[in-house]
DNA sequence: CGATTTCCATAACGGCTGGTATATAAGTTA
DNA sequence: TAACTTATATACCAGCCGTTATGGAAATCG
């Protein structure tokens, strides 16, 4: 069994880049939600129509997923890098400064992908919402490690609750999300993480 | 000009309660957004057929901006109430505690009608956004100026930002209403409100 | 009692949804 | 060149969307 079809060497190739279209593909989820971008809208930004698409990506949902996969390598990797800051004021520092610039990049659709797709909207799309929020599942997992991890070195005064905080660090982030897809300046959601940062315990 | 149609005495009387069939709608388009609540669900709830639906309330759209306008002024009225309180972290105790208690109650969908509302989905439903959108910036206006004031009585340390707190209060409220969507327990969401007030400024 | 007015139920509308069958074009292999 | 394999283009499918026309039922008014 074989993961991927390697590049068949018979037959027509076809005419389009995959990756590019993948990317097209991701801007639509992004700006739009699943359930709100259309195969025509889909087809229409990647430049290729229907059968190519489900010939190369399966279906609605195995694009999605796809798109997932590229939204969380080379978007949402801010998250990663922040966690390896050697301490946890530089983790929420690397975090909030990071999901600013993610989220207010004027090359990206503003918001996050992972918001967008996990708050609630019709039944054809649960699949998707668990999908999404079992990935966040995930992360959050990762940063209550991350803050157990400070805690123990000393990071935070004795008195504070590093599952509380990481919880509180989500939140914000998703606060900051919500607004930025809202129509939030830069300028707002700066102030927003200089305000959370002048709050966060330590320093 | 008449704002409503004056419960006219001549003719049948409809069979069924608008202000129930309104709560019942206001919970569907709560748990499944605007555009994920079909008109078939609508009506289920609702328990009415579709030409009784558009006789009592026009459209969907019109609907929802009625539905809307309940969820203000019945569920989401702790935010008003919470203004109201003589110190600021009196705003921000019964702001938090509030949504805490809104967002999960087990009687009512799980997270915010507004916070659902304003994400990205499809393009018939921008109109719906930016009325919702507008309504979230009249609430932000309403702390701004209530923080503003707390600034000048003194509630606030010299160096700290009141509209920065404002942010970051709506913020968390936000990211709190995204969480309580996704599954996400009260003594999960308990836990952050917790931390944030403890990263409150004074007292 | 009509006459009138309004509401309810059924069924249908055009348009859009995600997904495909068919036919043709464009390559590689022999 | 002939055979084969795969991609593209067009058209189409059943099903759902929000919305509405139609016909009859139920109430009040004169």
């Amino acid at each position: 069994m074989e993961i991927e079809a390697p590049t068949a060497t018979k037959g027509r190739p076809r005419e389009f880049c995959v990756d590019a279209a993948l990317a097209a593909a991701l801007r639509v989820f992004w700006s739009k939600g699943y359930e709100g971008a259309s195969m025509a809208d889909l087809t229409d930004a990647m430049g290729i129509t229907k059968p190519s698409l489900y010939a190369a990506f399966g279906n609605k949902e195995a694009l999605f997923n796809k798109a997932l996969d590229l939204y969380e390598r080379e978007k949402a990797d801010y998250m990663r890098a922040a966690l390896e800051a050697p301490t946890a004021r530089g983790v929420a520092e690397r975090l909030m400064y990071g999901a600013l610039d993610m989220y207010t990049c004027p090359d990206n659709p503003n918001g996050c992908l992972g918001v967008i797709s996990s708050v609630a909207c019709g039944a054809e799309a649960e699949c998707i919402r668990e999908a999404v929020v079992e990935r966040g599942a995930a992360a959050k997992r990762a940063m209550l490690d991350r803050f157990a991890r400070a805690k123990a070195e000393g990071d935070f005064p004795a008195d504070t609750d590093p599952d509380g905080l990481a919880q509180f660090l989500i939140a914000v982030n998703q606060g900051m999300a919500v607004q930025a897809g809202s129509g939030a300046s830069r300028a707002e959601l700066e102030r927003l993480v200089e305000t959370s940062l002048k709050l966060w315990p330590g320093r």
